[in-house]
DNA sequence: TAATAAATGCAAATTATTTGCATACTATCA
DNA sequence: TGATAGTATGCAAATAATTTGCATTTATTA
């Protein structure tokens, strides 16, 4: 398995990001990659552990670097991702349920950012 | 003119479901109703806030009522989804971003369930 | 350098979902 | 009751996101 000039471009440009970002973002970002080839990087990536894959709403997947664990706040108005974190550990223990052994905790808030929103849709 | 025959049966399907359905698994289990029709229905119950879009993995999104606002419990292993409650509304409490005014707290707890898993994949 | 294996691009296929349009239904009103 | 209006439905086709097949290129290693 190796780390092509391609496959370091995609990476970079996910660590560069402040957000998540969908194939076609990247594509965007690095239109001299061909999309197919964006699409199997990413899956490569997963499969490694390096990135994340989020199904966060719509229908594009996101994609991000887990730089550390964190969580997501979307914006119901502008649809903007904020990231934060918070003790995993000791917040999975508020958390028990008979006959399921967890092993891992997302959260996401929904509400609104502070930013101008123009219309409701 | 609002609740058809169509759309009691796709409530009623929901409804008797234990898990979240896909578009796709109503239409299975409705085969005389269009999958369009199936479509147009839930996304019209998901405006009127009757059932909720979930995106919880792969391709296809789910739909479930929400009898009461809860949870999920993935399966890493088998991928059953597991629903449980918590106070949201002191769960909340714990959680604070500046600028930003959460209205809706989703958490999808990742793990192991008690059941025989064969293998891993 | 030759041999091997993986990476890439292109075109086409697949899957999930949406749209356009004609028809059918249902409630209301004259 | 019949006309009218507005929505619901089905069908076919369109779209969007993603995947696959295959030929070609590139990198790795003996």
């Amino acid at each position: 398995m190796r780390l092509t000039k391609h496959r370091q471009e995609i990476l970079d440009t996910l660590d560069k990001s402040e957000e998540a970002l969908s194939a076609a973002n990247i594509h965007s970002a690095l239109p001299h990659i061909n999309l197919v080839t964006i699409y199997r990087s990413l899956e490569y990536f997963v499969k490694a552990g390096e990135i994340k894959k989020l199904h966060l709403d719509g229908q594009e997947a996101q994609f991000e670097i887990q730089h550390e664990p964190h969580h997501h706040a979307i914006c119901n108005e502008c649809n903007k991702v904020i990231h934060f974190t918070v003790n995993d550990t000791e917040l999975i223990k508020e958390f028990s349920l008979p006959g399921f052994d967890i092993e891992n905790i997302e959260i996401t808030l929904r509400g609104i950012c502070n930013q101008k929103h123009s219309s409701k849709t």
